[in-house]
DNA sequence: AGGTTCAAACAGAAAATATGTTTGCTATGT
DNA sequence: ACATAGCAAACATATTTTCTGTTTGAACCT
């Protein structure tokens, strides 16, 4: 499919100018404006643009955090790479809770076909898991947020209060020795905590980019951390300050 | 789609004749072998019949309940009359629970664009219903049934046992005046009667033919229903004695 | 061993999807 | 109110994907 690719062009051209008219990205893709109209209000169904009459703007704005649909496309080989190194840290017959967000999405796929007791906290991860055949797939309760579809709320954390897990598989939206792990947003914040304290050892996924980078809402001190799977580009200062508060890091 | 007409022609031959030979269905659907087999390895995947060397057998045993897959294509108008006839006795603004099932299923879409809290109690409805830009969805913890997506257990039963909803929509296996509201699987019942107790307001949604049949397990009896939502065949005898329990029998 | 059943690979057919053009409608600004 | 740019629907065409049947060699059962 070339649309596809179209479609990053446009993603990327609107995020760069900050927002385009439809003729100016007719001309810029080589296509018709009807075509440009019609991958608009594709894109603005997903969230990853906004649309208004003439044109489209970027919908990314200070420091939030991108939506979903954009990251999830995003650096997925890298994503394939922590998650299998995740899944090899994961032994069969394991309960394991794997909290929401793309990199976690990529490790509950790497785990779908294994003899697990999985509880995804997100319904994209619900959807790659539902009908593997070996794994037991628990539910949480709780509220879906839109398009990242991570289950947040009272019921997300009394399901998680209710059971004690040999895992959690943590991803984050920022990761320091001095700051700990932390998040954008402060209900998916909590229910990190609620994943992080119910589980026996707590895996934390980040992409290099995230040991720089601190987010709002403080979910744990690394020190509550046991192991952290990132990639070689990960900074050697922050990966020894983690390994000095007794936390393995692992570069994949 | 062609194909899927051959399948529910195979399906339908498969069940009839009990078991038959892939050969066989290639005459009668006058297809190739190649063809049969590979129909044959879906429907499988889909729960709908059961794969052998040489041929494939019926799935559907006693009284059993068949497949949900099977279920989902049967009669889809009669089950979206009896959806929107629901729909329209739900006002905007209540916190609704939908029970698992088809019927329910057919529920859940037709009230996708209200506004409305909704608690479904399957995956298939959740997955009907997320991205509905008015409607706040809930979801409940628990364990889903393969292929079904029944949530079950007793994080599910717990997520119920916490809210109070205005109404249920309830379906059924079962349901007569004498015996009550009957279904066939045991977790599946207690989640029914999890939610029964949570709502104010209990509305079932039971085909005609649910009206002269009794299931194993006992949810409750007719006479804790408020509202049950047929078709025109329903048997009227039936009709009266819910009626005169005090249920509100609605024929579309 | 010997026949049958099956899976993979490929090519052609059929269907679905994507695209561009035209046309008439709608919203926006003056 | 009017003019204009933007838009959506309708349709025809092009492209892609999916479906199907044949062939071939491997797997299976007796």
């Amino acid at each position: 499919m070339a649309s596809v690719d179209r479609h990053r062009q446009i993603i990327d051209a609107v995020r760069r100018a900050g927002q385009l008219s439809v003729v100016e990205l007719a001309e810029r893709t080589g296509t018709s404006e009807m075509t440009v109209r019609r991958d608009l209000e594709l894109l603005a169904e997903q969230g990853l643009l906004e649309r208004y009459r003439g044109g489209a703007k970027s919908v990314l704005l200070r420091g939030e955090e991108p939506p979903f649909a954009l990251r999830a496309t995003d650096g997925i080989e890298v994503k394939e790479r922590i998650a299998a190194s995740v899944a090899e840290m994961i032994a069969d017959g394991e309960a394991v809770v794997i909290d929401a967000g793309t990199t976690c999405l990529a490790v509950a796929r790497a785990l779908a076909r294994r003899r697990l007791t999985v509880m995804p906290l997100s319904l994209h991860a619900t959807n790659a898991l539902v009908g593997a055949p070996q794994l037991r797939l628990l539910m949480p309760g709780g509220e879906p947020r839109p398009g990242e579809l991570a289950l947040t709320g009272p019921l997300t954390e009394a399901s998680l209060a209710a059971l004690r897990f040999d895992t959690a598989i943590i991803g984050c939206c920022g990761l320091t020795a001095a700051n700990g792990l932390t998040a954008y947003d402060l209900a998916d914040a909590a229910i990190k905590r609620a994943a992080i304290a119910s589980a026996h050892r707590v895996i934390v996924v980040a992409e290099a980019a995230k040991l720089s980078r601190t987010a709002l809402a403080l979910v744990a001190p690394a020190s509550a951390l046991h192991a952290v799977v990132t990639t070689d580009e990960a900074p050697d200062a922050e990966v020894a300050a983690l390994h000095s508060l007794g936390v393995a890091v692992r570069r994949v």
